[in-house]
DNA sequence: GTCTATATACCGATAGAC
DNA sequence: GTCTATCGGTATATAGAC
């Protein structure tokens, strides 16, 4: 089992962090040239970003409303994006290419079907618990995209999906799983998932932590997978 | 098993249906006073709001984005609601009083813990599919209320839940079910339920129907609450 | 690099003709 | 009951001082 504590000190998913790489990717489109101002300026402004799309939406979010919230003038802003419809863009992104390299980075080849799927739920948890303004924000704001942008998103969800299908396929080839239909139990998996970090207030209030929530969705689906008939 | 037909046979629940009530639980805030004028107006803007809401949200559509695609002018908009903010209040409050309603008329109080949990999985995903721009509006936007309206759909979501559970623990009750944790599976079957009206474009690109997905659904969670250990 | 001031367009909401 | 015209205010985005 693989403990949050233990998953952090690996992983260390910081807001910063990720926003340092996301200031790379960018570079070009964004005029303020030192790293380390952009990357103070662009965490502030996240931080922003996500507390007011948590209050408003990010589609009913002024600007004005961020300048406000993150300290930083109108100026400063548009030195550190180009916009607001790119802003959002970029965090879509940055979101997706960052979950990929954790999940992929951490199942070990050699553990047993059941292993490597405790392992992705874990580490699929986990890091939904270190960044949970920004998976909210990229969950809610996924479907507001352009066309072209909106089907790149759901590319990336069905990749993350494929990991859990992978898995559970191996498991039913080798004999260690029994399952009717492998493709919706993967988006069951999926799904269950994805309520820990949209609905937190209602897991906070039953005094669920992250630890004891994918305890229980481990349990749950492997008591299906490796039960009777 | 309750089929997709049998369940809108009985129900009937349409678009129209529900904006009449809506009409009539909001009548002194309306000022069209012809009922079949009220409501045909507001079946195409409801219509209109639900559309523009999947492309770019609520709060990043404008009045005049509503005008134009209702095809209602600004003031005929006016005269069916009272402004932006309480329309969508409008939407959000019937919307959980309706499904409250439906959910509730179901059970049959005759039936086994495993049938009575086999019926209202149906009649949720036969809800949620026969008014998935609804569903779907109110889940995006209920967190995006004020504090008093947030709480309250906050309320409504534990109540739906709540069913569930009472379910789970007649049947643990009464040994029918086995479930160590009664309120993480009722958060579980909630979450899958939602996924359904979430992530249409998903299970349509696979293939599965409403009758498939409730199919297995119960299975998956009768299995687990019936089966070893 | 950060600020204030401003350009231009659009917002929600309303008045009054028909 | 529905329309067009218009109100005051605010939106995104930019220009130019420091």
């Amino acid at each position: 089992m693989l403990t949050f504590q233990n998953f952090k000190k690996r992983t260390a998913p910081t807001l910063e962090s990720v926003c340092r790489d996301l200031i790379r990717e960018n570079k070009e489109r964004i005029s303020v040239k030192k790293e380390e101002v952009a990357v103070r300026n662009m965490t502030r402004i996240l931080e922003a970003v996500f507390a007011l799309n948590r209050e408003k939406g990010f589609g009913a979010m002024s600007l004005r409303d961020l300048s406000r919230r993150s300290g930083l003038s109108m100026g400063a802003l548009y030195s550190c994006f180009p916009g607001k419809e790119e802003l959002r863009s970029m965090i879509l992104r940055r979101g997706a290419a960052y979950t990929r390299e954790v999940i992929l980075d951490q199942a070990p080849a050699c553990a047993t079907p059941a292993e490597r799927l405790e392992t992705a739920i874990e580490t699929h948890l986990y890091l939904s618990e270190s960044l949970r303004p920004w998976f909210y924000f990229a969950y809610m704001e996924a479907s507001s995209l352009p066309r072209r942008e909106r089907r790149r998103a759901k590319e990336d969800e069905l990749a993350t999906e494929q990991i859990f299908l992978d898995i559970l396929l191996e498991g039913v080839a080798g004999g260690s799983f029994h399952c009717a239909d492998v493709e919706l139990t993967a988006a069951l998996i999926k799904a269950v998932l994805q309520d820990w970090y949209l609905k937190r207030w209602k897991y906070k209030r039953k005094g669920i932590t992250v630890e004891g929530y994918a305890r229980f969705v481990v349990e749950f689906v492997l008591s299906r997978l490796t039960g009777n008939a």
